[in-house]
DNA sequence: CGTCGGTCGTAC
DNA sequence: GACGTACGACCGACGT
């Protein structure tokens, strides 16, 4: 058998969840919250760590061995509130009665308890799962020692505990002991943080090797690290965790016992949790099915279970897939656990967290992979999951390639409502199923059904799913690991020649004013540019307070040299800050290049947006920014192919209002503002100066984002009235445009919602708000989402046939980054005879509108150069 | 010492 | 207040 031990550290939860939760009380003014917190957290573990031995550990009331060794420690903190005190003893009968071991020793802490089992618990071949919020507990990370933040929803192993602190568990006493706990008292060593306790650690290995050297160390820090030698040794002693605890219960004897339910019952009563009293008796009852169904939860620790499920599962219609693993980056990811079902009902969870290596009738991770990897990999067998992207990448991972993806929830969800600010499994079950948060397998298998038939009466959005959604989903993550290669040393040369600048405009500024300060400060910048030196303010920010944005240090630095100095240092210090000291350090150190992660259920309007980096804001305006994309290079015998849709927007706006003027100057390929400047200004073509392009140019990006007379008025620095005229002559040239314009907020206004071409929904509530600016603003949303979201439509399918494309025609061409209205793609040489005008053809044809669709391509050593 | 709102700036 | 959609850095206030 593969056992394994959960253990919550009660008191860090009862803590953590007593600051998380509202001020929960029940009728008779008695607080509950921190109960109902830790209760929900543990309800959840419950589900989500399926265990043999189980045990939740508080500290005990009293002084401790520690408080006895070092009379200061945990003197700062203050007395624990009384609404927090009051909910100790409800939590341990709850504790109690759902049947968890509860223990609670004198003299030591939690932690000690804690350390003490996982010992124990590792001596006898069972693996252990701390959940706490408290970091001190990385220290028992180990082979088969995990340290979960549950609230976090993250999980550490010995790699994770390197990466959050710098330093491997066995010297995370060491860490603690050196940064100190001021929460605690314990002192450390002072200006020392995490960053050079874990520095000193790993030159020197260890504490006692940098107490040898301690004379070594030079600066300030070197002098209070002598200074401190003498209490080091107490603060260590109080930062070890103690495992040597004598108990008088052992790992194996803390097995689960049934709940007491009507022990439960009373209690839940008491404290006023319907849903969960409403629950208990569902159980008892039966025809209860607005609550969360029962469900059996299988876990499966030996071959003959995981034979019986993986024949069930070949056979199913559709299966659903869910892996818990170690890492929230989907390229370092390793599995964990997997769980998955074919029925609503029943569920599998299997750990593979396990490895025994040798030992006989173990589940080994491999092994058993090896073994799903057929069922996997079965296009045949249909696969239902929540943000299936991630779940398909961890399974690359381990070379397994997920194919048969069928439903994504995360998707339809997006696609029938787009507006949700998130579609993760919580909130999706309780919009959907009117329960709170639950497992996977409710969603998977009842859910699914549910949502499959809303979206017969959603026609259009069931294609959007099936025809884009669901079918750009793998396509993404090639993109993603694919990657893009990236030269650190470049960026490396890119930061010190612009630390060099952002230094010396910084002496500069501070000569100016007479004073050093943080030019980084809004807050000390506004003091001295409207309180010392008294320059006007331009405008303010939302707040109130004078603003120093741009457009107004543009304004001041006529009449003063200092807003000059601040906007070029700002715009060095962004580079720097946020791209070529950055962007290095998400180079996966595998693949040495950077794999983003693009959200395909974040923009309301269809977008994707990235992150990890964000590879959708790289510069591009200045001279400067472009130098970060020189760094963004091929590998050695390819090229960077830059493609991007010409004025996609403002096409899809022909497209959309049927403006014969617009059509005709996209039908004959003009410069879209030339043309527009030359009806707004009344002068032939050739006659349009670069003034009058430059204004046409804001009234037409002015016109995607439904802007006012005022917005342009101050985007040109022209007045409002002057403005207005422009958008009437604009309106006059163009009057197809706005009879659309007009439609599009009627419509808004009777329908609650927007749409693209390929009928993707944008619901727009607001735009019934009794509050003005709200409405005006969801009528700005209105005109502009159906533009970027027909735009966000045509690449995604766009990419779908070039995709498909470049696995038809077996080529070594890779799409590698998406920006919008644009694809990058990195081409082996021997492939550029006919690639560039393939994916020009491709990206072209994707759809017939009222204009054509103008792709511009180009190809070059980097992406500044395939940019041109 | 973390979190979070505010402000700013980058892209399309 | 006033131009749509994002992500993310930094500051500084706030509470632990």
């Amino acid at each position: 058998m593969s056992d394994k031990l959960v253990l919550v550290d009660g008191s860090s939860y009862l803590y953590r969840a007593f600051h998380a939760m509202p001020n929960l009380t029940n009728s008779q003014g008695e607080p509950t919250g921190a109960v109902y917190g830790v209760v929900n957290m543990l309800r959840r573990l419950l589900k989500e760590q399926p265990a043999e031995y189980f045990a939740v550990v508080f500290d005990a009331s009293g002084p401790t061995f520690r408080s006895q060794m070092y009379p200061e420690y945990k003197a700062n903190r203050p007395p624990m509130p009384d609404e927090l005190r009051v909910q100790i003893q409800p939590l341990h009968d709850v504790i109690s009665a759902l049947g968890l071991p509860l223990i609670c020793v004198k003299g030591v802490e939690a932690d000690d308890v804690i350390g003490t089992l996982t010992v124990a618990a590792s001596e006898i071949g069972i693996e252990t799962l701390i959940a706490s919020g408290d970091k001190d507990l990385a220290q028992l990370v180990g082979d088969k020692v995990l340290l979960m933040d549950s609230m976090k929803d993250v999980t550490y192993n010995a790699a994770g505990v390197v990466n959050k602190f710098g330093v491997p568990p066995e010297r995370m006493v060491d860490f603690l002991t050196l940064v100190g706990d001021t929460v605690d008292n314990i002192p450390g060593v002072p200006k020392v943080g995490p960053k050079t306790a874990s520095k000193w650690l790993n030159e020197f290995g260890s504490l006692d090797e940098l107490v040898q050297h301690a004379d070594d160390i030079g600066g300030k820090v070197g002098e209070n690290l002598r200074a401190a030698l003498d209490q080091l040794p107490m603060s260590k002693a109080l930062a070890t965790i103690k495992l040597d605890v004598q108990l008088d219960v052992q790992p194996d004897g803390l097995q689960l016992q049934p709940a007491d339910k009507s022990r439960l019952r009373t209690l839940y009563a008491g404290l006023e949790f319907k849903t969960w009293l409403s629950e208990l008796g569902g159980l008892s009852g039966g025809d209860d099915k607005a609550k969360s169904p029962s469900v059996d939860y299988q876990v499966i620790f030996d071959q003959k279970a995981l034979n019986r499920w993986i024949k069930r599962l070949q056979s199913a219609e559709l299966i659903s897939v869910d892996t818990e693993t170690t890492s929230l980056d989907p390229m370092q990811a390793r599995i964990v656990g997997l769980s998955f079902t074919d029925r609503p009902c029943e569920a599998a969870y299997l750990p593979l967290g396990h490895d025994y290596a040798g030992a006989p009738d173990q589940l080994s991770l491999e092994d058993t992979l090896a073994q799903l990897k057929p069922l996997l990999e079965n296009p045949a067998l249909p696969k239902v999951g929540q943000n299936l992207k991630y779940d398909r990448s961890v399974l690359l991972n381990h070379d397994i390639e997920l194919q048969g993806i069928r439903f994504d929830t995360m998707l339809e969800s997006y696609v029938l409502d787009s507006t949700g600010s998130r579609h993760d499994m919580d909130t999706l079950s309780l919009k959907y199923l009117g329960l709170n948060p639950i497992r996977f397998e409710d969603v998977a298998g009842k859910g699914k059904k549910q949502l499959t038939f809303n979206l017969k009466q959603f026609e259009k959005q069931h294609e959007l799913l099936e025809n884009i959604e669901m079918p750009l989903l793998p396509v993404l993550s090639r993109i993603e690991r694919t990657g893009v290669r990236v030269d650190s040393n470049m960026l490396a040369r890119q930061s010190v020649e612009l630390s060099e600048r952002i230094d010396t405009l910084e002496q500069q500024a501070f000569d100016q004013v007479g004073a050093d300060f943080n030019i980084a400060s809004p807050k000390q910048i506004q003091e001295i540019l409207f309180e010392k030196l008294q320059l006007p303010v331009i405008s303010k920010t939302p707040k109130g307070q004078p603003s120093t944005s741009e457009s107004v240090l543009q304004e001041l630095a006529e009449q003063h040299e200092l807003p000059k100095l601040i906007l070029e240092h700002r715009a060095l210090s962004k580079l720097r800050s946020t791209y070529t000291e950055k962007l290095p350090l998400l180079v996966n150190p595998d693949t040495g290049r950077v794999h983003t992660s693009y959200h395909q259920a974040a923009v309301a309007t269809g977008r994707l947006s990235s992150t990890d980096p964000n590879l959708q804001n790289i510069p591009v305006r200045t001279a400067d920014g472009r130098r970060i994309r020189e760094a963004f290079v091929p590998e050695p015998g390819s090229v960077l192919l830059a493609a991007d849709y010409s004025q996609i927007e403002l096409r899809i706006m022909a497209h959309l209002s049927g403006d014969e003027g617009l059509l005709g100057a996209f039908a004959e390929n003009q410069d879209i503002h030339r043309a527009t400047a030359s009806e707004v200004f009344s002068v032939a073509l050739e006659d349009v100066d670069r003034d009058q392009r430059r204004s046409a140019k804001a009234i037409n990006f002015g016109l995607i984002y439904g802007m006012s007379a005022f917005g342009l008025a101050r985007q040109l620095g022209i007045d409002r009235s002057e403005a207005q005229s422009y958008i009437e002559l604009y309106f006059d040239r163009y009057p197809g445009v706005k009879a659309y314009m007009e439609q599009i907020r009627t419509q808004a206004r009777e329908q609650q919602f927007v749409e693209t071409v390929f009928g993707r929904k944008l619901y727009l509530p607001d735009i019934s708000s009794s509050n003005h600016a709200r409405r005006q603003g969801a009528e700005r949303a209105a005109i502009n989402a159906p533009m970027q979201g027909t735009a966000a439509d045509l690449i995604k399918l766009a990419m779908l046939a070039i995709d498909s494309w470049l696995t038809e025609q077996a080529l070594k061409t890779r799409m590698i980054m998406q920006v919008h209205d644009e694809l990058v793609l990195e081409v082996p040489d021997s492939e550029l005879e006919d690639v560039p005008e393939a994916i020009a053809e491709l990206m072209s044809g994707v759809a017939e509108l009222r204009v054509p669709l103008r792709v511009d391509v180009g190809s070059g050593a980097n992406w500044a150069e395939a940019h041109s």
